[in-house]
RNA sequence: GGUGGGUUGGCGGAGAGGUUACGCACCGGAUUGCAAAUCCGUGAAGACCGGUUCGAUUCCGGUACCCACCUCCA
């Protein structure tokens, strides 16, 4: 069997991957807050994680892994988000229009995580449907001496728990000498971190042994994990920038609720986003949506191609020119793997690659050496491992029948031309057709086609016009 | 201030203590009516200073610069 090894921030080290029980390999990856439209930042997770379940099914079974994906839905983003529209005089209820909010944001998740191709995990479990089992959970804290309740709060009291800034690789003293901590009147210390907060009446509340109220961000997790992967699991993931306060979080509140289990073996974080050299922010006018990039027509699987040639470890730089370059290298490999079946098992060094820490990156090396070798269904396989030549995220690569029809006449017309040797007729189609956005290779079989970057139908019209066909 | 990560050829980007990463671009050749595409081939690297070693871009230490987190941002 292939050895999985996955670098754990837990141990700061490369690892061989031993599932807990290989006959259900079990993973949680923090999702989005459902408050607005996935930026692309949020999308390099996810397909990080849609890498490795693919490679875990490979290697343990399509049917012996359990992917789970929550769905944060009580924030204070999304409530301000409705008492804005309660405010520009929407009629509906506070809570119908978090509801309406949350509902209209997972769509789009869903839509725009679809079009990169990342299959929907196993379970997608929403923070509002397990108030129940958090409430649950905080009760066993504060019987355990590790919560306390307090003015309408419930607080985990982070010096109840030895290892806690393990995790991060932090001291709580460090920390508080930083002195960026918020201090409130009722923290014991001022580290403590918020598992149950009051809720006004104009904010979303659920009836609790402290009063009506609304959970902290992170117990969701705790909750949510225990219950639908046990106390104990495989593999926790998200971006480096949840590994404090809110992975940390997570894991001082579930080994203090279940001391005998280990919560999370394996804890994966994948490195920001950058774009052009820059740190995507609304302020740099650098930030954009999954969404605004599959509007502008970059393809879902150019992007899903950008995106899996940094190794998930290292910071990510978004760039036009990785854009263009990945759309050529796609192209090229569609028109070499047409028509053609994938072979029976994805190459070895595609998969000893992807073995390796999840290193994409060298996968996709090995995907050009196959290119290289003209193994179509070797390169298929290999690329299909990547989530890459699917036929889900074709589409764009594909001419219209119209489109065909056009190019394949002209085409014709110019054979005829370069026989008749007239060839500033031949040539003026042939620069006609770089100008439409249609790259033409003469072979000793005849000429074929495929479309480039800027593919434009009315130009392509216009040619016909000016030369005849 | 604390913590973690990074610095590779023109660009992007991996691995490995000693043998070509890979891709794009460039250059030479083949091919072509001219091109494009394709094929063959050449060249080009590891921030800086020390140390360990027969040998380091790869290990160790230091310096410089960059980035991230410490603020319910993936």
């Amino acid at each position: 069997m292939v050895e999985i090894r996955l670098t754990n921030t837990k141990t700061r080290r490369k690892e061989g991957f031993t599932p807990l029980d290989p006959s259900n390999v079990r993973l949680y990856l923090c999702g989005p807050t459902v408050y607005d439209r996935a930026h692309l930042g949020n999308a390099r997770p996810v397909l990080v994680f849609d890498v490795l379940v693919g490679l875990l099914r490979h290697v343990y079974g399509a049917d012996q892994v359990t992917y789970v994906r929550n769905f944060t839905d009580v924030d204070d983003k999304i409530n301000a988000e409705a008492q804005r529209r309660k405010g520009l005089g929407s009629p509906l209820s506070l809570e119908d229009l978090i509801s309406e909010r949350t509902e209209e944001t997972i769509g789009w998740y869903h839509a725009d995580m679809d079009a990169l191709g990342a299959a929907r995990p196993d379970f997608e479990p929403r923070a509002t449907q397990y108030i129940p089992q958090m409430i649950t959970m905080i009760e066993t804290l504060i019987a355990r001496g590790n919560a306390y309740a307090k003015a309408g709060h419930v607080l985990f009291r982070v010096r109840s728990f030895d290892d806690y800034g393990k995790l991060s690789g932090r001291s709580v003293d460090d920390m508080i000498a930083g002195a960026r901590v918020e201090v409130a009147p009722f923290k014991e210390d001022p580290m403590d971190f918020v598992l149950w907060k009051p809720s006004d009446d104009d904010l979303p509340g659920w009836d609790s042994p402290w009063g009506r109220g609304r959970p902290g961000w992170h117990i969701e997790c705790s909750a949510m994990s225990a219950e639908l992967l046990g106390d104990s699991f495989d593999i926790h993931g998200g971006g480096i920038d949840l590994q404090f306060p809110h992975h940390e979080n997570e894991v001082a509140q579930s080994c203090c609720a279940h001391p005998h289990a280990g919560f999370a073996n394996v804890w994966l974080h994948n490195e920001m986003l950058q774009v052009e050299g820059k740190k995507m922010s609304k302020s740099l006018g650098n930030f954009f949506t999954v969404r605004d990039l599959l509007d502008q027509g970059v393809p879902g699987e150019v992007i899903r191609f950008v995106m899996l040639s940094t190794h998930y470890r290292k910071p990510m730089d978004w760039t036009d020119v990785k854009r263009a370059e990945a759309e050529a290298v796609l192209r090229r490999w569609r028109g070499l793997t047409a028509g053609i079946e994938p072979a029976a098992t994805p190459a070895p060094a595609v998969i000893a690659a992807l073995a390796d820490d999840l290193n994409t990156a060298g996968a996709i090396a090995a995907l050009h050496e196959l290119a290289g070798q003209g193994d179509g269904a070797g390169l298929l396989a290999g690329a299909r491992m990547l989530g890459l030549l699917t036929d889900d995220l074709g589409g764009w690569a594909e001419a219209g029948d119209e489109a065909g029809a056009l190019i394949e006449a002209l085409l014709a017309a110019r054979t005829d031309a370069r026989k008749a040797r007239d060839f500033a007729r031949a040539d003026a189609i042939r620069d006609g057709f770089a100008t439409a956005g249609v790259e033409v290779k003469d072979t000793v079989a005849g000429a074929e086609w495929s479309l480039a970057t800027g593919f434009d139908l009315a130009r392509l019209k216009a040619l016909v016009a000016e030369v005849g066909s």
